[in-house]
DNA sequence: ACCTTATATTAGCCATGACTAACCGGGCCA
DNA sequence: TGGCCCGGTTAGTCATGGCTAATATAAGGT
């Protein structure tokens, strides 16, 4: 339907918002110039796809977000379809997903979903759009922010940084996972945890990407 | 590395190949205006993935053959990854592979390649090539030139036509079944056939599409 | 109120890849 | 041999989606 420079911005937008984006923070999460986005601001609201304020930012339609969703779901699907079938680690997925969610048809899109038994978090730990656009609304909070000496449940990874993905996985930091902030630092907010027996320390950068649950979820 | 239209051409050309391919079955081929082909003919000639004699036809350079034959690879291992882990029909899998094919990165391939067993063959029976371009030569027959009354084994179908798969698969005809010909109409070449214990009809325009060997190949 | 700075837009250019309409070339038939 | 027809090419247009350079706006500090 939509071309796959239209739906990436979709989804930047997506990403960016709710609120009111910019034009040179979306242009920089495209990689793009901030003429172009302009301009393809313009066509997206042209085509209803987003609410367009000049010199204020762009923000999406209910039409706009609905196909984000779709590509989103679809991304997502994917992620968690290479990760189970082909055994992908989360520091692959996230780029091939990228490339595969433009070309994905809705009926294969349906039947992944069937086939993966319509999981409700991808491999990051992120939320799966339901065919229709439908979030849960997941209460996942940022480890950085988290107190100490409570079991916290890592929830959510980030998707989109191989370097960090390794290096969490290299540690044992991954949904589902068990630990406990022992202590943080005045300095510099790096976290040490707890993992099973062993101890690591959490720079606050990455811990902010980090989200948990207080409990373990089902 | 190439954009979607241009390995569609290349893709085409191939099929079409390995003669001289005119101008105009190009493009009734891909859909496109004559006019179109001619321009797109002269940018690969450009690019050096396709000689071009003018008023004569286009046909692939070396290079340009690689680069179709690593789209065909692309395509037979889809195709084959989608039937074996989703369990989707002979009937439904090119048009999906079709789009997913320009999306796929080497790795993927690769790991895809290695998931399935590296397969020589994909659902319809369609050698697929190696990862640098080598095609097995398969020497199987049309079913509609076949001698009569010697136990066949089917070997291909067509890909791209959901119609005469999805009846070709109804009555039980896809790669590796065991088939004899019984008597060929001598009006317009439909054959009779014994398929285990059941008769069928084949008219001779299906026929041509269905290759078979005498042998049962491993 | 004015000036600076950051951000946004406009203008104008380019490549890609589609299209139609018009023109060219070669082979076949009368 | 002349004309016709089919296929191939050329010319010119359009939409998409990039780009740079120049200009406009908003907002904050003095």
């Amino acid at each position: 339907m939509y071309s796959v420079a239209v739906e990436d911005y979709l989804k930047s937008l997506w990403k960016l918002g709710p609120k009111n984006v910019g034009t040179k923070e979306l242009a920089d999460n495209l990689q793009v110039s901030k003429a172009s986005a302009t301009k393809m601001i313009l066509r997206l609201s042209e085509k209803e796809l987003v609410d367009h304020i000049p010199y204020k930012g762009a923000s999406l339609t209910k039409k706009g977000e609905l196909e984000a969703l779709s590509i989103v779901r679809k991304h997502r699907l994917l992620e968690t379809f290479l990760s189970q079938t082909l055994g992908l680690g989360r520091e692959e997925i996230h780029d091939e997903a990228e490339k595969l969610e433009h070309a994905l048809s809705k009926n294969l899109e349906m039947a992944i979903a069937e086939f993966l038994g319509n999981p409700t978090r991808d491999p990051h730990g992120h939320p799966i759009p339901g065919p229709n656009g439908e979030l849960y609304n997941e209460r996942d909070l940022p480890l950085c922010d988290s107190p100490i000496n409570i079991s916290l449940t890592v929830m959510q990874v980030p998707d989109d940084d191989p370097s960090i993905l390794s290096w969490l996985e290299n540690n044992g930091i991954h949904p589902g996972i068990k630990l406990e902030i022992i202590s943080r630092d005045k300095f510099d907010g790096g976290l040490n945890v707890k993992i099973g027996d062993s101890k690591k320390r959490i720079s606050s950068s990455v811990a902010s990407l980090v989200k948990i649950s207080f409990e373990v979820e089902n």
